[in-house]
DNA sequence: GCCAACGTTGGC
DNA sequence: GCCAACGTTGGC
């Protein structure tokens, strides 16, 4: 089966592409939505991941990821002092899941959310259509028009090695 | 199962 | 910081 695309949102004051670039591969945790936890449960390992910085000035697709490892139990509902404690879950029955992305490059550019609002070829994109889910899937062809827009033919761009 | 109240996301 | 959109919770 070949590799899905996927849009996930952070807010970089908290975590940013920079910081994944840092860390190299990194645990996608805290999410709490459960259909932003149902489309992380199909990830595949080399999936692509349009990483997109909310809440920021200007907000945008900032990078690439690429998914690390397979969907497992988030850790931090099991932490009471966690802000993402879930008192439900159970390490037998956990509720919350992440999988693990790693760092494949910054676009040339940020492409920015009001950038891409205005190409038609990405209208139906959840980012406009479902604003609020932090983890979407995108379609191949409106990844193929984000890398475009993106510009350039970097190694950023080249086509993804295997992991 | 309905739906009002409440909480969170995220653009601006 | 404001607030619209919308997901979740809980009373009934």
């Amino acid at each position: 089966m070949s590799a899905r695309h996927w849009l996930m949102k952070s807010e970089p004051e908290t975590f940013s592409i920079d910081d994944l670039k840092a860390k190299g591969v990194s645990g996608w945790d805290g999410v709490r939505n459960y259909q932003a936890r149902n489309f992380m449960r199909e990830m595949r390992v080399g999936d692509e991941v349009l990483f997109y910085h909310s809440n920021a000035n200007p907000s945008g697709v900032a990078g690439l990821a690429k998914v690390a490892k397979r969907a497992y139990p988030d850790p931090t509902q099991f932490q009471p002092k966690s802000k993402y404690h879930e008192p439900r879950a159970t390490p037998d029955r956990p509720v919350w899941f992440q999988v693990d992305l790693r760092y494949a490059g910054h676009l040339p550019r940020l492409l920015s959310l009001d950038e891409l609002r205005g190409v038609p070829a990405l209208a139906e994109m959840a980012l406009f259509k479902r604003s609020r889910l932090s983890v979407q899937p995108v379609t191949p062809a409106e990844y193929g028009v984000i890398l475009r827009l993106a510009g350039g033919r970097g190694p950023v761009l080249a086509s993804p090695r295997k992991c």
